[in-house]
DNA sequence: ATTAGTTTTCAGTATTTACTGAAAGTTTAA
DNA sequence: TTAAACTTTCAGTAAATACTGAAAACTAAT
């Protein structure tokens, strides 16, 4: 019970966490309880631990196998489908990382770049300065891309930590 | 025209990207009219550039004052108050990153050391499990947490540089 | 002390987003 | 080829979130 109680716990939190930063709440939780759960898991065991509908628990689940953090597994002589969760926090967040800089970034960059071309050669004071603000934050987003890429293909934990021992 | 066109643009892709990375759209829109605006701006010409309410302008405008990454100016013999927006992308970027941890990482970071403190005598291999799920995440958050906190904390550009080529 | 200019608040409303559940679709086995 | 077991879809509905606008609060000048 006490062990239950924690499970809960983390899986409200991760829920809310997920919610504030874009990722839809029932998403957020059903990873989070394949997180904490050590069995294969079916969609209706999701629906029963998380109180959600079949649609939203398959809805959710697709996403998150999508993403590429959860898997699917077939269990012989069993005609339902079970799954379960990346352990490795790494792959994780490389994934979900990975996942959105395509989705949401990518498409801003290629906005970004329309517009440098569009006003660089704006004679304007005005249209100047836009061209720099554009520019400005293009370049940056770039370099943050490139940084994470970087660190996103490099092997995990040791990479990270060369870093943090460089920069203190 | 041309550019009046760009400036709308870069709002409305500034407000999309807000609103996936959960920041209020409104919010991420005022920021993009404060970040091409050349001159100091009103509440009043915030309305009527971005068609929204007085009590929506007010609140936005607000919530970036409080990030600061916008600052409130004040005109000799002029009641109003006027806004700016801080131009530097970088600062921009740190103050938004802190501001995020601060709020939603930092609580969580919170629960996560309860959990495992409260699940670290657990005897069974669920309970073990548990823990070592929690405590991975823990982990893992702290040290992307130092990582931020280390190129926050140091000079601009430089230091990004210095990474990008130390891991190419 | 009054008032005109300005900012803030927040109850009510509108919009967006998420969820449900039942029907349609799919797969497997007999 | 039928049917049982299971998955997916999506129209309708519920819930969460954001916005409005008018009233209250504040502020500075007269």
């Amino acid at each position: 019970m006490e062990l239950q109680e924690a499970k809960q716990k983390f899986i409200d939190t991760w829920g809310a966490l997920g919610s504030e930063w874009g990722i839809n709440k029932s998403v957020a939780q059903v990873h989070a309880f394949l997180l904490v759960s050590t069995e294969l898991v079916s969609t209706d065991e999701v629906m029963e631990a998380l109180i959600i509908s079949r649609g939203n628990a398959n809805m959710s689940i697709r996403q998150l196998v999508d993403y590429g953090i959860i898997y699917k597994k077939v269990v012989a002589g069993d005609r339902k489908e079970y799954f379960v969760a990346e352990k490795d926090i790494w792959k994780c967040a490389i994934k979900i990382a990975m996942m959105r800089k395509q989705k949401e970034i990518d498409p801003v960059m290629q906005v970004l770049s329309e517009l440098k071309e569009d006003t660089k050669k704006l004679k304007s004071a005005d249209g100047k300065e836009f061209f720099t603000t554009v520019n400005d934050i293009h370049t940056f987003t770039e370099q943050m891309g490139n940084l994470s890429d970087k660190i996103c293909n490099s092997n995990r934990g040791e990479l990270l930590l060369k870093l943090l021992k460089m920069v203190m």
